[in-house]
RNA sequence: GGGGGCAUGCUAGAGCGGUCAAAUAGGGCAGACUGUAAAUCUGUUGGCUAUGCCUACGGUGGUUCGAAUCCAUCUGCCCCCA
């Protein structure tokens, strides 16, 4: 079998290592319990997050232990890292509702036990399964004296001062609060703690905590002497170079409640053609063989690399019968043929209401298609309002009963966004 | 502790006391073209019971026939000196 360290490497989820060579042998000649940190501040992961987690899974399907961490504790200073401004704080009752958010989500890429939350666990020492801990855990209940002692000794203010997000806030004399300062001692503190409690010895991330991370390796090889290891995952964005993840309506979430798995599809259906083939290597488990097949499409064929794509990923975030059911929709949706009308956002409405004739505009507002009355007045004057894939443009349109299909409306406005109205039963 | 500056729409950023729902750019939305792509072009982008009305330019008061524009005060942010 390929070493994981070589596949990872292949994907295009490797940017910087602390050394190349080492962390292929050791992931090649043992079991290593590894981690990545990850941010509390919602209660849901978007795509973004994507990366680290489909690196956990290959490193997990290789046998390694995974750990992942949500930033409890160091989420409640603010990260200053190539921020401009402090993070909003985050009261510890919100940072746990949402690490348990978080925590299903991963539990479909990975396997992860999730008693690490409660802090009891006993029987996980020796099974399989990775953890999910909080550092608030541990960080916490530290003592400011011993802290200074024990781990500030080992850090020069002179080197921590070099880091990119350090310097940055201080040439531009915008203001670094000392308590940001101390970020980066407690995300290493992370690392050691995670290295004498569970032997952990990689930590994954973004590149733009190669500091942070390296300021870990750092301290366990001053505390205890041991070599541990770093690699961090190249910033993505896309093709057109914004940030991965950013739609219209916002990030897309894993979160089914937040982002339906049919809109979660659609992202990826209409992802930049330039960025289909490293998407492939990212949020797909196929072999490299057929991505770079898929990847050599031209044209409209690439349209055929995209369905695989958007249906993976789906699979992935949200199972196999959501990514059918996303999928058939788009078809139906976009490929002719009857509409599905259980992937289509729906929503019922009395049929004395629709007797005495509803506006279009109301109509269009109501279902959410547009944000307000004026908004679906534009839609309908522009031309892009339409009912059973018929154009309105009449802003004093009154929908009737007499538009009725088998019973229902399928709204759409502008090319992509559909509504389906029924009629309530009652 | 002392001195100075800034706060405008989703963001950035203009804005002589009237003609400002507020330039411009980005973003968004819609249309054309297409492959549910990119690029390009066009329109649009506070709300509404809609050729008019209401709400908006950090908060509150004031000056004025009239204020985003002037004054006072409060809050927030930033800079310089110590």
């Amino acid at each position: 079998m390929d070493n994981v360290f070589e596949v990872l490497n292949e994907r295009g989820f490797i940017k910087q290592t602390t050394n190349a060579e080492q962390i292929a042998r050791l992931l090649g000649e043992e079991q290593i319990t590894y981690y990545v940190g990850f941010d509390p501040t919602a209660s849901s992961l978007h795509v973004g997050s994507l990366v680290p987690i489909m690196a956990m899974a290959h490193l997990q399907r290789a046998g390694h232990k995974p750990i992942a961490i949500i930033g409890g504790g160091t989420t409640m200073i603010g990260d200053p890292t190539d921020k401009t401004e402090m993070r909003p704080m985050l009261s510890l009752e919100q940072i746990s509702t949402n690490g348990k958010g978080i925590l299903a989500q991963l539990q479909r890429y990975l396997n992860l036990s999730d008693d690490g939350i409660s802090n009891n666990e006993k029987s996980q020492i020796a099974s399989k399964a990775g953890r999910f801990l909080n550092n608030a855990d541990w960080l916490l209940s530290v003592n400011y004296i011993e802290f200074l002692r024990d781990i500030g000794k080992h850090f020069r203010v002179n080197e921590m001062i070099q880091a990119k997000g350090y310097q940055q806030r201080l040439d531009r004399e915008l203001g670094l609060s000392f308590l940001e300062f101390n970020y980066q001692l407690l995300q290493a503190y992370d690392y050691l703690c995670l290295f004498q409690e569970y032997g952990c010895r990689l930590q994954l991330g973004g590149d733009d905590q190669w500091g942070n991370i390296l300021a870990g390796v750092d301290l366990v090889r001053r505390v205890e002497g041991e070599r541990v290891h770093a690699v961090t995952f190249p910033l993505l964005t896309t093709a057109s170079g914004a940030k991965m993840g950013k739609t219209a309506g916002g990030a897309v979430w894993l979160d089914a409640e937040r982002t339906s798995p049919y809109e979660f599809y659609q992202y990826w259906i209409n992802v930049d053609d330039r960025d289909v083939s490293r998407f492939l290597a990212y949020f797909t488990f196929l072999p490299m063989g057929e991505i770079q097949r898929l990847g050599n499409l031209q044209d409209e064929a690439i349209r055929e690399a995209k369905e695989i794509l958007a249906y993976e990923a789906t699979k992935l975030a949200h199972g196999k019968t959501e990514a059918d059911k996303a999928q058939a929709a788009s078809h139906a949706a976009f490929g002719g043929g009857n509409l599905d009308e259980a992937a289509m956002p729906t929503s019922a409405i009395a049929s004395e209401r629709l007797d005495s004739g509803i506006p279009i505009m109301e109509l269009f507002h109501e279902v959410g298609l547009a944000n307000s009355r004026s908004e679906a007045r534009r839609l309908v004057q522009q031309g892009g309002a339409y009912i059973n894939e018929k154009q309105y443009r009449a802003i004093d349109m009154v929908v009737g009963a007499d538009l009725l299909e088998e019973n229902a409306l399928l709204l759409r406005a502008g090319k992509k966004r559909y509504h389906r109205i029924i009629i309530k039963k009652d």
